[in-house]
DNA sequence: CGTTTGGTTCGGTTTGTTCCGAACTAATTA
DNA sequence: TAATTAGTTCGGAACAAACCGAACCAAACG
């Protein structure tokens, strides 16, 4: 039972793995790492839990740990007479996630209209045929798009931030 | 007049190769090349212009220019009379970038909803403190965002295919 | 036929990433 | 003081990605 339930949980550390490898750019190893903290919780996971169960040497461990640290990603309590640390995720990462992509669309946005002001002045210029002129209404329904896509994860973040959760 | 243009072309290829580098996963002139050919529009792009235009060996260019057109990201038209390609966007770029976007979602919510009930398997087996209890809301708040951006999304979708317009 | 044009293919260099092992340190315990 | 615990640091091995040059090929031209 308890050994299905193992079974599972590293089932989806894998799984979560290569989903934050790629969304938070990170190695393998530090992806898995955050999977497992995140999935075993609040009791926290240490140092040596990692590297027996993620089959990782202590410096691989060390070096992500701290990287994941200096991302502000996991942070770790402590109990009076145990030198271990216990990490835990941060619990403000998803504010943190959400942050991110309101950023990223942001340039995504400028980048759009820097691409129209381009074709535009391309359009004007260049006396070519009409059908070799830019067509820019993508670029204004895209960018509608975004901010009605900012405007309702924005709402998220507020929601969150009143409850005060973590992951 | 016309070395200002052209300038700032290459500057917005630059840049725009640098989303596109991250947002597509292309090699750094793979990224160049798609951006160059957006930038280009109807009128297309020979290999022999990216050569020089972007100072990269013919063996990086046609390596490139044969992955995107592997990804259907470029097409390229022909003139009589001239043995040349002409390379422009596939005019479904957008629509497969939508795609990607509406499936990578899907993903993402999925993954969502296995931690859940991954999370809820603990929280009912482990009799723990309560305080030790994994919170759940977060992920129904999340999956409610990402349906309401899959439904907007997919709202630009119908918007630009009944359109039909390129970048 | 020889040459030019437009492009492909292959081998190799450079550069970067990811991880490991071994040696080390600093605090604690026996 | 010696040994253990908990972790860090450094050098390097192994692998992958990105690009280049040179040799090559096939169609068209003179």
């Amino acid at each position: 039972m308890k050994d299905n339930i193992c079974k599972e949980k590293m089932a989806l550390v894998e799984k979560l793995g290569v989903h934050l490898e790629n969304r938070e750019q990170l190695a393998p190893v530090a992806a898995r790492i955050l999977s497992y903290i995140i999935l075993t919780g609040k009791s926290g996971t240490t140092f040596e839990d990692m590297v027996t169960i993620l089959c990782a040497s202590k410096s691989t461990i060390s070096t992500h740990l701290n990287h994941l640290q200096d991302l502000n990603k996991i942070v770790y309590f402590t109990k009076t007479g145990d030198r271990k640390k216990y990490f835990v995720i941060n619990k403000d990462t998803v504010v943190q996630h959400i942050n991110k992509m309101v950023k990223d669309w942001r340039e995504v946005r400028e980048l759009h209209l820097e691409i129209k002001s381009y074709k535009e002045t391309i359009n004007e210029h260049k006396i070519k045929n009409e059908e070799e002129k830019f067509d820019l209404n993508f670029h204004n329904d895209y960018i509608k798009f975004i901010d009605g896509a900012t405007a309702s994860i924005e709402e998220l973040r507020t929601k969150i931030t009143n409850k005060q959760f973590s992951i």
